[in-house]
DNA sequence: ACTGAGCTGTGAATATAATAACAGCCAACA
DNA sequence: TGTTGGCTGTTATTATATTCACAGCTCAGT
């Protein structure tokens, strides 16, 4: 896997790790809200479906917090994977795109609770640019360059067409935008200084299917 | 990363490469709109951002097609990688939730021309049991023993809510469900048979989020 | 105080994935 | 027909990720 890992104290991180990271926050989050305050390795390694050595290799890229006979705080965890992942604090997302996913994304109640407010959406429908969908304006794309200022937006969520998806993307970058969530099953092109994520819900489940159809168990 | 590699003519077909399977279909099918019949490794692999030998890599793990002075053919590729997956034949799938995910989902026409058909809704709202959703009829998710045995269902899609998520787990086990396609920020427990991949859009942004705080680049 | 059970953090060992590099082939062309 | 350029498939190499296994610590129970 192309693993692009980052340096921080000294020890990299990976993004695999990253991603395990979300992960174990979120089940911390079920602990803290069960009142558990400390929790061992084995057993959040049990919970999220991995190995307790592995668990405590992830935690430990980023200094340890373990308790050597207690285990590990759940609350203080939270708070530090928050920070490592930069959403101790509420970030503005740009919503691109109001059709059934776009909307489907505005009036989901989760964003928030993770970090993430859909600050603003655009579309490119007249019916829509306008509107107010879900207490957010919709602008039409082509203001993009005057609007997205406004609204101190980093990550940027691609639900819409596939007609000018790359020229979208240019000008997502030239505006600033330092990540793009893409849920358009179409290939972006590689901009610098920009991280693009893809979400290909039809691929994931070709995945299921090749395991199904291969018997992978 | 913990990779289950599946056994084919020999050699080990890796997750990871299914992953890419999927994308260089995806790319090879656009060639194959515009009229492409041959594409060198070293220009699909630009395409998709890859290295070209891994993309050789990957094709040869399931067998060589490459023409050696013409390249791959596009239609051929298209045709073998779908048969890997399983979806060269139209397979059906069950979608449990009719929220406002459930609902982009159902209305998505971009599955068909994936080889995924969503044939069934389930849901636990008395107000959407019964209706007719996007030319699918809604169930409550109690008649999933009874109604999903006549759909010939292999693949669940979850985008209801978190509150009896594991006990729904269990029984699409029991039911015969071999693919488990999560979209509920919650862990589904291991089950015996069945594979299951998660989508947690938030835990995407906090990557995205993770990378722009640290510049990553 | 002392012992023992059980935890974390981590070096060492292993397994896996990505890259580089090239042998052998084919077509085009002189 | 001989030669050359550029391609694939694959082997060798390097880089990365995971797992093992244990030193060293902490506390509970005596």
């Amino acid at each position: 896997m192309k693993s692009k890992a980052i340096e921080n104290t000294g020890k990299r991180i990976s993004l695999q790790t990253v991603e395990r990271l979300s992960v174990y926050r979120k089940v911390l989050e079920e602990l803290h809200r069960n009142g558990v305050e400390y929790v061992y390795s084995h057993q959040l390694a049990e919970l999220v479906h991995v190995g307790s050595a592995q668990l405590r290799r992830d935690l430990a890229t980023f200094g340890s917090f373990g308790n050597i006979s207690k285990g590990y705080p759940v609350h203080a965890m939270i708070l530090t994977i928050s920070k490592l992942l930069g959403t101790d604090t509420l970030q503005n997302v740009a919503l691109f795109g109001a059709g059934n996913l776009g909307r489907a994304l505005l009036y989901y109640r989760g964003f928030e609770e993770r970090g993430f407010r859909i600050a603003v959406v655009f579309d490119v429908d007249p019916d829509k640019v306008g509107r107010v969908l879900a207490g957010r304006r919709c602008y039409h794309e082509q203001e993009l360059e005057q609007v997205l200022p406004e609204f101190n937006v980093t990550i940027a969520v691609l639900a819409c067409g596939p007609e000018s998806l790359i020229g979208l993307a240019h000008r997502l970058s030239k505006a600033g935008v330092r990540g793009i969530l893409n849920f358009v099953p179409k290939q972006l092109p590689e901009l610098k200084g920009v991280y693009t994520e893809n979400i290909d819900i039809s691929a994931k489940m070709e995945k299921l299917s090749f395991l199904y159809h291969f018997g992978g168990f």
